[in-house]
DNA sequence: TACACTAATTATAAAGATTATTATTTAATA
DNA sequence: TATTAAATAATAATCTTTATAATTAGTGTA
């Protein structure tokens, strides 16, 4: 299934000239199957046991090769890390602002928006990001005992 | 003008059993007076001079203060430092990708986007949070050479 | 105005995330 | 298989923010 998405996802890789190192692909591969937006440590701890040796650094240098080549994106919320998502298509964040909890929303682009801040702002956008910020369920639930 | 808003913001503080020092005094009349929304850096080095024996830490704990009290609102974008804006009316914010500048740009509420999310994932949503990114005008004309 | 109480400040260290450096290893290609 | 440039590992360094502890200083009250 997402399988197909790992192999589309190297072959890019290929065509911009990098290489595919067993750590690269097993970065590339955690990133394509998570579904959650794992920061770089967590990414580092899920694969510690596979490569005992890896570097943290190697994690960053690779998560900054797929953002160049528009493989991730880079989210950057109030915590104190950054978070990375594989999704590139045009989607939203809902956050659990108890938890951490990150969950996708599905939104129609604000195109209006964009156009009018080009407008009044004589910017020329290139483009926008939005969070929506509350509890999940789950906490909801907690916070009700 | 801002006078009328930093006497308001003091019996803010007063009223919160907050107390007047000279130095959270600089760091709010700084905050207020300042249209750029500056980091936490940046207040620390515009106050060296009347402060030259002041702390960071100073300037972190007197913005956490604002924060609590709701004076202040601490912008989280993609570079590595917070940014801190005293205007707490509801605005969006329009950033350069180029020389970091930020504009504030108003725009009706997405409230709609907050009911619908909180329909599909079950989240009791508090607020929410939008940037556009581009290019701006300055240095549009900059590229053009 | 002086006093007492407690919060705020300073100085410093520490933590945590990310980047830089450099020697070593290795993927890709001929 | 040999070559070569790119990637990795290990480590140090940087940068932002928070924690700690001792000192200083607001503010209400007598």
């Amino acid at each position: 299934m997402s399988d197909e998405k790992l192999q589309e996802a190297i072959h890019t890789l290929k065509d911009s000239g990098v290489r595919i190192t067993p750590q690269r692909h097993a970065v590339l591969e955690f990133l394509l199957n998570s579904m959650t937006h794992p920061t770089a440590d967590e990414i580092y701890k899920a694969l510690e046991n596979k490569f005992p040796n890896m570097s943290v650094a190697t994690v960053y240098n690779n998560l900054r090769v797929f953002k160049e080549i528009g493989l991730v994106r880079e989210l950057t919320y109030g915590d104190s890390s950054s978070r990375f998502d594989c999704n590139t298509t045009d989607h939203y964040h809902v956050i659990c602002e108890s938890c951490g909890k990150i969950v996708d929303f599905h939104y129609p682009s604000l195109n209006e928006v964009e156009s009018l801040a080009e407008k009044v702002t004589e910017f020329d956008v290139s483009h926008h990001r939005m969070e929506i910020y509350g509890t999940c369920s789950h906490c909801q639930a907690s916070m009700a005992h």
